[in-house]
DNA sequence: CATGAATGAGGGTTCATTCAT
DNA sequence: GATGAATGAACCCTCATTCAT
């Protein structure tokens, strides 16, 4: 019996986030994800018809935890601001937590493993940031801009801050800072 | 003496350029490059003693003219305001205009052929930009943040809404906000 | 005791011969014998040993079977060039109404699996034939040549046209042209 | 300077058919092909792109070698029997002459590696052969029958026969008897 | 300097066979 | 007996780099 959460696709998914992290993406051999694993090369074939499925099934599951993490109570009954700064400090805590997903999804997006179909399965998921959005300028509280727009700064501004303040010794300085200059910059 | 622009190594920096916005950074062969630019493939050796140099090579040229690009006129006796303004649309303008070298910018930076002195190369370039966002920091105009997390900001953002606008039938609607933004952003 | 023809070697043979039809000799994969014979792949190793093993022993099968058509009736009491004629036939119509059966005992008769017994194996089923065509030559009927020489001239020949023959949108045409030749080919 | 009939294509060619005669062309791997040529793995790959195209070119120049050679003098001012004869003498000793070649020409043939144009670019090659036939049926020296029907004995007939004297200690007992069968066999 | 054929290590993938359940 | 996940050797092919001309 495996314990809760120890399947080989999760065993293979985790060894290639590892890989990535320490080699990069391109760096990643199926024979080193195998090995990563502890399993044999022809295991993960098992689990997973090719490299390209295999780096894309991992995607779709990084966004949909990512969205997760971001979405959640995003529609609750509070004031906008409140769901605003909670937004960006989930986004922010997200990449400063799964690191190497963070390496990942920003490595496999420029990558020529990507596949319609993957970028296809991941829009819908930004839903729920989307209506945020439309609610904060509803109330006249965001600038009118389409919203497309303010997700694709949040997204580029968020995820570069988080980046940096990775590297410094000292991360709390930063982390409300973030939320700060996100409101700032799309607030009327 | 051949025409100005026309030295061999800036006919494989085109070539690898090229390549680069057709097929990716990962679809770049040494033997692709050298016929892009229409000669041998031992040629190429010639002028870069491995792929790792010409790339790193092309990447602090690239960055050079990015950086030259945005400092220029940077310490005009000018009000805050107006160059800071006239920094973000150089940057904007430069994502946009010169879109090869965006993508292998983007590409090569998290790629396995980065060494560590090409990075330390091209940090000293961010001194002119540095010190217009110290001053802003002087002149009370700008928040009172570690300049360092600011430059990241205004990368990171302007890098992402350009790839965003590059991809709008009508860009004239963007432009004009993503200086905007970035000014509330960062502003006191 | 399963019902005729329903032993799991025959359910194994059958699902070996279809795919042999479909992707040819080198496209049977132990995987996809056992898929097409839904069990599962460990099983038809209880059965056969190795690849090879059920191969050969397919190949003999087939064999037997094929030789068991031709050879039916031709001792019996009847003129020579009847019994000459009716062999001919009988050899077409096997080519012609065991496809799959006549796919197989081609292509594995120049593959890598071929084993030296099941060679020898096969040679003594040849008895019939070669008995018959002894008696051609006794009767002074036929050329007085080498037995095996006349079997593989007529082995070769028929086969080559059973070929021919499949591919035409009318076969009545040919079918009797075959035996005639054959006759000609071999009467003195 | 290359002795004549030695370019790299060729010294390819060669290691491929000895590996054929050896292993069968199951057995013939790129790395195989290579090493039999005393080359790099990778040099087969600058003279054929692919596994598939270095078998069906090499199929076609072997199909032409062999056309050449039992089409040579067929449509000389001669008598038809002479030419028939000629004809068979000339298609059995290129079976016995170029053994690897046979072998190839055979297993090639139902092989996955098959390309439709290379069945079509070998289709006109027969023509020779063909008008051969045609003028005997019009001497009223052959039966009436279907050309490609004659083609197909022909082939397989001599090429099954071809087979079985490569095996003979003596094969001289046999070559003359070769075509005296195909002779009776289509004679009118 | 310039060429481009040659090299061979390494990557993605398949498949005969084994073995714990 | 039956299962099918797991193994790992072997195959096809690519590409950074070298070197004789």
């Amino acid at each position: 019996m495996k314990g809760k959460g120890s399947t080989k696709e999760e065993l293979i998914f985790d060894a290639t986030l590892r890989l990535v992290e320490q080699v990069g993406l391109s760096g990643v051999s199926m024979e080193a994800v195998a090995k990563q694993a502890k399993i044999a090369t022809g295991t993960v074939y098992i689990y997973f018809k090719s490299k390209e499925e295999l780096l894309n099934k991992l995607y779709v599951t990084v966004k949909l935890k990512f969205y997760g993490t971001i979405s959640d109570g995003l529609n609750e009954d509070k004031p906008f601001k409140v769901l605003f700064k909670k937004m960006c400090n989930d986004y922010l805590r997200f990449f400063l937590e799964y690191y190497p997903e963070t390496i990942f999804l920003q490595q496999f997006y420029n990558s020529p493993y990507v596949t319609a179909s993957t970028v296809d399965a991941t829009k819908g998921l930004l839903q729920p940031l989307s209506e945020l959005l439309q609610r904060g300028k509803t109330e006249m509280l965001l600038k009118e801009m389409d919203t497309r727009f303010m997700i694709t700064f949040l997204h580029g501004t968020i995820g570069q801050l988080a980046g940096f303040i990775r590297d410094q010794p000292v991360q709390k300085t930063y982390t409300d800072q973030v939320w700060t200059i996100c409101w700032d910059a799309l607030k009327l």
